[in-house]
DNA sequence: AAGACGGGGAG
DNA sequence: CTCCCAGTCTT
């Protein structure tokens, strides 16, 4: 931060106005709060896999999978002898598959490095794959009282709000300076508590668009609401907005009705998930690359791929539709095409796939096979249009 | 500093 | 449509 910035940091929070955000947010938290599973029954092991699930994802969406791998595996080291197919699994739906292979590897390290014991310090759990400065505060304030602040999504709007910051938080200087000041902030005395009311507050009374002022416990020391302006804040740098792209796949089904699925490698887009095979139709780099219809440019991308990539030489056959996917960073135009099985076509290599093999279309939930929502939109139109039964 | 990385909910 | 979500890692 600027020294200027420093400066006027230290001078508007004075001891007085610490002490009097620190009570007023605890007494607002005791009062009632959310029930959230992780927050009964505290362990270092759900703590840390609720906050590994709850990045960049709301907590409703997190709440059924929490319970499913809880049931799956009760302690880490059950989740440390899974094999990771079926982690990823249990996972598939819930996105950023990177963070379950993290969630693997960690789990590997603790149950066979460290003896089944989560690390007790937030700087050691920062070692874990997965767990950055959020995650490891988080654990450590939570799990073990640890004086350290959490910066998440809420407690950056919160803060942005009670200091009318007009730094963007999503900046260098914005999350230098945001935090230093959760830092400052957070109770000396229950961290867990404090921590956790800066992440509730900001989810359900500092919300984004407008907040719910009458009812915040904290508004008398907030200078956006002093200044009548909570609902332009938190300042944020534009992102860029996600590019479309253009893809085709093969949806090949044999006379016993399995479909041909192929997964892909860890390190890239959806790693480790199976999908129909196929990939990028390279198109003009162009505002609209095109797709959503049968064409040469599709067919000859495909034919090039299934050839590469699992030794397949017969070309597509009839176009089944496309289906359309947003990504964070892409949005994707996929081109379905029919293909006639070919059993026994010998197979070269594997160039991109790390592997490829036939299931029982009409039980693939249930053999362990983690499919993302794109690759369930897929094997949709595929029904629709009756490729099988 | 910027981009990659999913999917769904809310307005 | 847009924005956001109990962020992390790589380049």
């Amino acid at each position: 931060m600027t020294h200027d910035a420093q400066r006027s940091f230290e001078t508007a929070w004075s001891d007085g106005r610490v002490a009097d955000l620190r009570d007023a947010l605890a007494g607002w938290y005791h009062a009632g709060h959310r029930k959230l599973p992780w927050r009964e029954d505290i362990s270092p092991y759900r703590v840390w896999l609720s906050e590994i699930m709850c990045q960049q994802t709301q907590v409703a969406t997190v709440i059924p999978y929490f319970h499913r791998f809880l049931s799956a595996f009760p302690t880490v080291t059950d989740l440390a002898a899974a094999d990771e197919q079926d982690v990823l699994a249990l996972w598939a739906g819930l996105g950023y598959y990177r963070r379950c292979r993290n969630l693997h590897a960690a789990a590997k390290v603790v149950a066979n490095e460290l003896g089944g014991v989560f690390p007790g310090s937030a700087a050691e759990l920062l070692a874990l794959p997965g767990v950055g400065r959020y995650t490891a505060a988080a654990i450590a304030s939570i799990a073990f009282g640890e004086v350290a602040a959490v910066l998440d999504g809420n407690v950056k709007r919160v803060l942005a709000r009670l200091d009318a910051e007009d730094t963007p938080v999503n900046t260098g200087p914005g999350e230098r300076l945001q935090w230093a000041l959760a830092e400052k902030l957070v109770s000396r005395d229950d961290p867990a508590s404090h921590n956790q009311a800066m992440m509730e507050l900001g989810a359900v009374v500092c919300k984004p668009g407008t907040p719910d002022c009458p009812r915040c416990p904290v508004s008398d020391v907030c200078a956006a609401f002093a200044a009548g302006t909570p609902d332009q804040y938190p300042v944020k740098k534009k992102k860029k907005k996600a590019v479309a792209v253009r893809g085709v796949a093969a949806v090949c089904v044999d006379d016993d009705g399995r479909i041909l699925l192929a997964r892909r490698p860890d390190d890239v887009l959806l790693g480790g998930l199976w999908e129909a095979p196929g990939g990028p139709v390279d198109g003009s780099t162009a505002k609209d690359s095109g797709g959503g219809e049968d064409d040469g440019a599709g067919r000859a991308a495909l034919t090039q791929h299934l050839s590469e990539r699992l030794g397949i030489r017969d070309a597509p056959g009839a176009y089944l539709g496309a289906v359309t996917h947003v990504f964070s960073h892409r949005r994707l135009t996929l081109d379905v095409y029919q293909l006639r099985a070919t059993k026994g076509s010998s197979r070269d290599p594997l160039s991109f796939y790390t592997a490829a093999s036939w299931f029982d279309a009409s039980a693939l939930g249930s053999q362990h096979a983690p499919l993302s929502r794109l690759t369930e939109k897929v094997l949709e139109l595929a029904s629709d249009v009756q490729v099988w039964p």
